[in-house]
DNA sequence: GTATGTTCAAGATG
DNA sequence: CCATCTTGAACATA
């Protein structure tokens, strides 16, 4: 519908024709003046195979590898000295290290060097061919090309870091979890040393002084790897991935040479969300521009148009899409306040406003781009529901739990006309086959009140190797053989912050039906990367109990090992100069505990397998001291928009098993089978 | 709960 | 190349 819009020389066709040249566009053997990067289509696809790559740039930096199949072989068989080992690339040694000594060696040792993206790369290319400027007379420039560094620290291999050959989208997910295990980490560390809070700017930091970012340099439109819906919470997450580079202004700006001269305009704006406007209406938006307002030392005056505001004057004339990231106060968080990325805007409309200070001020109405799939208007549409569950329209059934959870578990069907999922009995706990009492017991501690990090004195913190492992927010800081939280044996409190499985599921789900896969499961709140999600309930199956029915193994959970993704979720502590954790699959030790879904369950046996999931599973302890059979966990891996389906990595299955299936999960990095 | 003050870093600018 | 300026978020405290 849209499409037609997109060939059609217009008043914003010199933009059109700059932007390619510092995005991935110029790959495509597309006709002159098409704009790539205009999504009419649903971002989804947005991810560029990495066959793209021409073969030759990059001086031969870059393998001329590719295809799906060369990447699933690499994540199937991990192996660290391998993977990069196929990554010849030019390092540069960073020599930056804010946070002091602690971390940054330069490259002396052992460990290869590791790329830190193929967007890294691919803007090397766009900055050299930006000289070339074949595309027409339009060409933007880069005005301050900045050099590429290689991160190297410690001599260990950053965690999350994508390897050339990974897509934008997992480039991205890998800058953003490292962003957030070394937040979590360094959060644990201040928490610990009652120490300053800012563990976003330190983790900010040592990403910059390391290069580690995605989608470096500006560009006008789409963002490679960064999709509609994605949510963050910290303004440093957008200033990372490339999404909004400023990172406390609201207005992120550039300036082009348009041929007739220089001349700025406006990329992405964060609309921070202190002025409410109509509710349903979420396709315009008007914003504010920045200034004016006083300080400490100056006194209130006009708004100046200069920078920001003239940026976006400029792109009200240009007519130039804007990414925008709306803010919206979030209840779940104490400090209550969530990004989500909206997608691409237009200014319609420009004004001048006087402000209840007495200052002008300038007002800006945007509007959404047609054909983009929701963002903001899911958040808008779920918080409604969580606030009355009886706005929520198609429901099947209204509480699969029937009241054993303390949010209703709504079963949604938009598919097609099966009735619900077959017959089960709702748990929301495990049942192990012995009772609890003739188990081992786990030890306790002493603590009064509640554990505090830190405390040599807490038998639980040190039980856990000396640091609690959640955050006072209650987020899990980094995957572990076991965790121990405080049970019916500690004095302290129900408040301490290392009861948090415990407590059981506190978001609104619901089980939904998938085009292809079943029943699935999907969330009505916002999910943060090491936030607990729910305990996989049902039976432990006792060892001794042979000849399982066969059409009982949909619903068995087994601890197999997971991929990469998963197992790297523990890869906080090298990244601050701590040994590494890291599990490699030679090295993955099952656990015997078997649990059946089939006759009990709750939520989490409606979780589907993906190959490149957002949950992980995670043994827990506290109600026995058997680290044998442990309850199991989930937790996400990254930050879960609302409404996306809830998956974990099923795991690699041994050759000669019976139960390997084709696998449905669609992600480009699917091994095929489960 | 909310009002206010302090501190913080990236990138533009001169 | 470097110093200065511009921004408002995040959080502590009142």
């Amino acid at each position: 519908m849209d499409r037609a819009r997109n060939f059609m020389p217009g008043p914003n066709q010199e933009l059109l024709d700059a932007k390619p040249l510092r995005s991935l566009a110029p790959m495509f053997p597309a006709p002159m003046g098409v704009n790539i990067n205009q999504s009419s289509t649903p971002p989804l696809v947005v991810v560029t195979p990495v066959g793209q790559f021409p073969t030759g740039f990059g001086a031969g930096s870059l393998p001329a590898v590719g295809s799906l199949a060369t990447f699933s072989a690499t994540a199937n068989a991990f192996s660290p000295a391998g993977t990069s080992a196929n990554v010849p690339i030019d390092v540069t040694p960073v020599s930056a290290y804010k946070t002091r000594s602690s971390g940054v060696t330069p490259r002396n040792d052992d460990g290869e060097p590791y790329s830190v993206s193929q967007t890294s790369a691919s803007e090397r290319q766009a900055k050299r061919s930006a000289g070339l400027a074949a595309e027409g007379s339009n060409g933007v420039k880069v005005k301050r090309p900045k050099p590429i560094y290689r991160n190297h620290v410690s001599g260990k291999l950053l965690a999350f870091l994508p390897t050339s050959d990974s897509t934008p989208r997992e480039a991205v997910e890998a800058v953003h979890m490292t962003f957030e295990a070394l937040r979590r980490r360094h959060l644990q560390m201040d928490e610990t040393l009652d120490a300053s809070r800012r563990a976003d700017l330190k983790a900010g930091a040592i990403m910059l002084a390391s290069d580690i970012r995605a989608n470096v340099g500006k560009r006008v439109g789409t963002v490679p790897g960064v999709e509609i819906g994605d949510i963050f919470y910290f303004r440093m997450e957008l200033c990372i991935i490339g999404l909004h580079a400023p990172s406390m202004s609201g207005i992120d700006y550039m300036s082009a040479n348009f041929g007739n001269g220089e001349d700025s305009v406006a990329i992405c704006i964060v609309a921070a969300g202190g002025y409410e406007n109509d509710d349903d209406d979420t396709d315009t938006l008007v914003y504010s521009g920045s200034g004016g307002n006083s300080r400490n030392t100056e006194e209130r005056h006009d708004q100046k148009l200069e920078r920001g505001n003239l940026a976006l004057e400029r792109s009200l004339h240009r007519k130039n899409e804007i990414r925008v990231v709306r803010g919206f106060r979030d209840p779940a968080t104490i400090t209550g306040k969530i990004y989500i990325y909206d997608g691409l805007y237009k200014i319609q409309e420009s004004w001048k406003e006087r402000t209840k200070f007495g200052i002008n001020c300038f007002k800006y109405r945007l509007q959404r781009e047609p054909g983009q799939r929701d963002g903001a208007a899911i958040w808008k549409r779920t918080q409604r529901w969580i606030q009355n569950a009886s706005t929520r329209g198609r429901v099947i059934q209204h509480d699969l739990s029937s009241g054993a959870e303390t949010f209703p578990v709504c079963v949604v069907n938009e598919i097609d006309h099966e009735k619900g999922p077959g017959h089960f009995t709702y748990t929301t706990e495990v049942k192990y086959p012995r009772p609890l009492s003739s188990m081992k017991a786990l030890q306790g501690c002493g603590c009064q009140s509640v554990c505090l990090p830190g405390d040599a004195n807490c038998a639980c913190g040190q039980h856990n190797g000396g640091d609690l492992p959640y955050s006072s927010a209650g987020v899990l800081v980094c995957r572990k053989p076991v965790i121990y939280e405080c049970g019916e044996a500690c004095h302290c409190s129900l408040n301490c912050r290392n009861r948090v499985c415990q407590k059981g599921i506190r978001y609104h789900f619901e089980v939904f039906r998938t085009t292809n896969r079943g029943w699935g499961l999907r969330c009505w709140d916002p999910i943060r990367a090491g936030a607990f999600i729910c305990e996989y309930a049902g039976e432990v199956i006792d060892e001794l109990q042979v000849n399982l029915d066969d059409s009982e193994d949909d619903y068995i959970f087994q601890t197999m090992c997971p991929g990469e993704k998963t197992l790297k979720w523990n890869s906080g502590p090298e990244l601050i100069g701590k040994e590494s954790t890291y599990v490699s699959p030679d090295e993955f030790q099952p656990l015997p505990i078997k649990i059946s879904a089939k006759q009990i369950g709750n939520v989490s046996r409606f979780m589907n397998h993906s190959c490149s999931p957002n949950a992980f599973w995670q043994p827990v302890q506290y109600d026995h001291g058997d680290d044998k059979h442990p309850r199991i966990m989930f937790f996400a891996l990254n930050h879960i928009p609302p409404m996306t389906e809830l998956t974990y990595d099923y795991g690699v299955v041994g050759a000669g098993t019976s139960r390997s299936k084709t696998c449905l999960c669609g992600s480009l990095t699917c091994r095929g089978l489960l």
